[in-house]
DNA sequence: TCTGGGGTCCTAGGACCC
DNA sequence: TCTGGGGTCCTAGGACCC
């Protein structure tokens, strides 16, 4: 059994975390810009308008739950005249930029954690009295960005995250929640489960609760000997930050990204080649302008397509094909030419596929970039052309220049039938007021 | 008819090397 | 009669997160 380097000794003990949550974000992001949405129930969806991956609180007091397909929730939508939104991320990041932008006044330590979450070390900022900082920061970020923050303080991350969790749901608490001692929280915790415990899954919670741990109490109050000799490291560390000790840090500058991705599922079913390739064209472009944003080049590309996994009935197929690179690059160019090739190795004719995607893997930064001795290409006047592409692109509009194999019919689109304006992102679509 | 997308970390097992 | 041991790297798959 491996195990964790943790130091309860050197364990500094004044440390104080803030896990900032936005309250049912996406719906929330919806509602500033269409305040008559307050207190009605509201839906947002994921790519393509499958699944419902955001509720809002009163969406989920009539049952809506998280991750279920549109088609199965139709009745109670318009029963209950639930309204439905396609995703919207120019909103939803936009929004998300400026809330952690927001956040920086409240501590110099802000770890952005996802679009909707960030922790904060507030140990030197105010100890004196966690809760009213909590919901200063509460206040503050409703006023200055519009959307409904809860706020979870604890000793670590873990306890910060679970803090938060009964924020939401104590409801003396006002958004709020200050863990200073996980002994102390019998009571609040009565109905929280192993799995609400940042870290633990279903498949975790489950082996847990077959060697007879059922709650989190007895998770807690295992001696660290025991911890050791039954969990794996991931496990271990959850445990010993349940208990206040220390096991995962801040991380205070973004670590470098390892892979990019970008993936969709079609509107229809596509069984011709050119069509996939047009795709998967629009989704080079994309990962590529990623990589070329965060200035990096990729060793290794995948690329894979697969039919829908849900059509039991028809032919299934899955696969994916691995390149590595002599040398590393981030020209859109390079990558499109040899993903049609690769393309073309797995496909299989007649047969009805439901998503292709592209994987850039060993990203290595441009600083780190080698110097072909033959160089096929022209390093600098691929940098200028991508670059020129890509300002275009930003201060035009996405798809100003495009990729001529991307085709212009683009029947491979994901379906978006209900997507609110790009308020904050795009000069046509700001939002109008009128004065009367 | 209709079921998302994008990440990270850990582990076990095999290949390979000396 | 007798056929080691230890280390590293890579990969696939699992589990987790939002």
């Amino acid at each position: 059994m491996s195990s964790i380097n943790y130091k309860k000794e050197t364990n500094r003990t004044d440390t104080w975390f803030a896990l900032v949550d936005c309250n049912n974000f996406y719906a929330s992001c919806e509602r500033i810009f269409s305040p008559s949405l307050e207190d009605k129930p509201i839906v947002v969806l994921s790519n393509n308008d499958g699944c419902i991956i955001a509720r809002s609180k009163e969406a989920k007091s009539i049952g809506i739950e998280m991750g279920t397909p549109l088609y199965k929730a139709k009745r109670i939508i318009k029963n209950s005249n639930v309204q439905v939104f396609s995703s919207n991320y120019a909103l939803y990041g936009d929004i998300s930029r400026r809330i952690m932008s927001s956040l920086s006044e409240f501590s110099t330590s802000v770890e952005v954690y996802s679009i909707d979450e960030a922790f904060l070390d507030i140990s030197k900022e105010r100890k004196e009295n966690l809760l009213e900082y909590g919901s200063e920061i509460r206040a503050k970020i409703k006023q200055w960005v519009g959307i409904p923050v809860s706020v979870g303080i604890g000793k670590t991350k873990t306890l910060a995250k679970l803090a938060n969790e009964l924020a939401k749901r104590v409801v003396t608490a006002n958004g709020v929640y200050v863990i200073h001692k996980l002994e102390n929280e019998k009571k609040s915790l009565r109905n929280i489960e192993l799995e609400d415990v940042w870290g633990i899954g279903n498949r975790v919670g489950q082996n847990i609760r077959s060697m007879n741990i059922k709650t989190i109490f007895e998770l807690m109050g295992l001696k660290q000997q025991e911890i050791m000799e039954r969990f794996n490291v991931s496990i271990q560390r959850t445990i010993f930050e349940l208990q206040g000790i220390r096991c995962i840090d801040l991380e205070h500058t973004p670590t470098r990204k390892k892979s990019i991705c970008v993936s969709r599922s079609f509107k229809k079913q596509i069984s011709c080649i050119k069509k996939l390739e047009e795709a998967l064209t629009n989704y080079i472009t994309n990962a590529a302008e990623k990589l070329r944003k965060n200035r990096l080049l990729a060793t290794t590309i995948v690329i894979f397509l697969h039919t829908n996994p849900f059509r039991k009935s028809e032919p299934q197929h899955h696969e994916s094909l691995t390149y590595h690179l002599h040398n590393a690059s981030n020209d859109t160019r390079i990558f499109i030419r040899i993903s049609f090739s690769l393309l073309k190795e797995i496909f299989r004719h007649k047969t009805q596929y439901h998503k292709v995607g592209i994987i850039f893997l060993d990203l290595i930064s441009e600083d780190e970039y080698q110097q072909e001795l033959f160089p096929k290409i022209d390093r600098n006047k691929s940098m200028k052309l991508m670059n020129t592409i890509d300002s275009l692109n930003n201060t035009m509009g996405r798809g100003t220049i495009i990729y001529a194999s991307e085709g212009n019919k683009k029947i491979w689109r994901s379906r978006s039938s209900n997507k609110s304006d790009s308020y904050t992102t795009q000069w046509n679509e700001l939002p109008i007021v009128k004065a009367y």
